[in-house]
DNA sequence: CATACATTGACGAAGCGTTAGAGTCT
DNA sequence: CAGACTCTAACGCTTCGTCAATGTAT
């Protein structure tokens, strides 16, 4: 029976001098023959099933503790159940990152987005397609008080997404409303934040859908401006023969974008449906 | 201004204390007041503005020293950049993963197929599918060596397959070969292991498929007892009329979910393709 | 004897969680 | 004054990688 020096063992199973020693310190996977004279470890060929079995259960996402009590205990029927765990968890990590590759894909749309944004101010029809949106009722207008006061109302907005389980991709597009009947009787009153959730999201309380469309839109990147621009932009529908078909929605289409420092820095895109009166 | 406490923070923020704590200690987000006499940290509402920043960056996956480094330096055209490595960073982990979920998928069907077996020897044909492996020549008999060879072959066989980028699946299914020329010359020697890989693995060097069709079949679960199997299988094709019409292949369906104390543990699967004579 | 290979032990990394013992806020 | 809150400091977790100083195989 050959011995097999760490190094060679090492090289045989595709891992490295390290990995062996720290198995064996853990009782992972123990040297068939330890010379007392040189403390030096040597293995046998018969060792590499044990060792093949350890970095595959490894590759499967499995901890060493739990290959360790797997390979120590004589009872195989719990594989099966092992099995089932990992790829219980395999998917909830798939699902998650799914999501993260969404919430980056959204950054990188919205970066986009700020880039080529005509300047502040400059009104534009666009068509816009049906989305989705969880939204808040936070019961104070943001508009009669300062920034701290959004701040906090986004705190609770927060809160609700996850306790609603909201993931976080949908935190990166925050937004404001004001409905369509405050609109026309000229009151600029919002106490609705929300966040856009996914198409495919199901429908439940607080989720709402606005529909696919014509809105007059314009940028703007100062939050005390907002109500300005919002002003020239009904005063634009109307001078151009438009109706208000809808709710006033402004979206802030990035503010983690931009390097926060005492206070968030958003740019927004404000749009209101719009029909031919 | 609000002098907010770190738990109340933590709680605003959907965050823990350590966490803001840990957030202080390595200078990503230093509280707005300190008090001198007692130590406590307090911050402003402003303050969450740079944490939410912080805890997206997170979501996406960027490391708390690259968020530091990103969030103290005012270059914000580093941000396309960084968000694409993400991206790609995720793609890679999704296709990890992916592989991951078909290994313990193979690893679940191959265990079931070890509890369904019928008894050794029991011979049957089946309609197998069209499936690729890759195949790796060792140049040296299998069968009239010990288990000490066959084992330093799988280690030649890994080697190669790692060279190849062969994800650590394929491994999980390995297996040898003996060609229908040597079969028909009554000859039972194998240099040849392969392994199986996806159907849409694409084809080089190495790469074979056989194809879809009838196999006679019979399991087996020691090494040296697999020639007798074997040659029973063949009287067994001949007894029915039947022909050889390819390549007997020994097929591992299980070691790995068979505790290896001392040596390998398998579970063989031997097929060889019949055609009416 | 040269050279590659082996040993132990300790520290580091990522991002906090946890605990202990003591002080502070309301 | 009670009870909730906060502080610092330090260790723990996971799976090895990386020295450093030194001994061994061939």
């Amino acid at each position: 029976m050959d011995k097999i020096s760490i190094g060679r063992m090492a090289e045989l199973c595709q891992t490295t001098v390290q990995t062996l020693r720290h198995y064996d310190r853990i009782g992972l996977l123990k040297p068939d023959y330890v010379d007392e004279m040189s403390g030096y470890r040597y293995y046998s060929i018969g060792q590499c099933a044990r060792l093949d079995m350890i970095m595959y259960m490894k590759y499967l996402g499995i901890s060493l503790d739990t290959i360790k009590d797997r390979l120590d205990s004589d009872n195989i029927g719990i594989v099966p159940g092992l099995l089932q765990q990992q790829a219980d968890l395999i998917d909830s990590k798939l699902e998650q990152l799914q999501h993260m590759k969404q919430a980056v894909q959204l950054s990188i749309d919205n970066y986009n987005t700020v880039l080529n944004a005509p300047p502040n101010g400059r009104i534009e029809i666009q068509r816009l397609p049906e989305r989705k949106m969880y939204v808040y009722n936070g019961k104070i207008d943001i508009y009669s008080h300062t920034l701290d006061v959004f701040e906090y109302m986004l705190r609770e907005l927060r809160k609700q997404a996850n306790v609603r389980h909201l993931p976080m991709t949908y935190f990166c597009n925050v937004g404001s409303l004001i409905r369509r009947s405050a609109l026309l009787q000229h009151s600029f009153v919002s106490t609705e934040l929300f966040v856009f959730v996914n198409n495919e999201f199901p429908d439940s309380e607080g989720i709402e859908t606005i529909p696919e469309g014509d809105y007059a839109c314009t940028y703007c990147s100062d939050f005390f401006s907002e109500r300005d621009y919002a002003d020239r932009l009904r005063e634009y529908i109307t001078e151009h023969g438009y109706e208000i078909a809808g709710d006033y929605v402004c979206e802030v289409v990035a503010d983690l974008h931009i390097i926060p420092q005492q206070q968030r820095n958003m740019f927004m895109k404000l749009q209101i449906p719009v029909r031919k009166g």
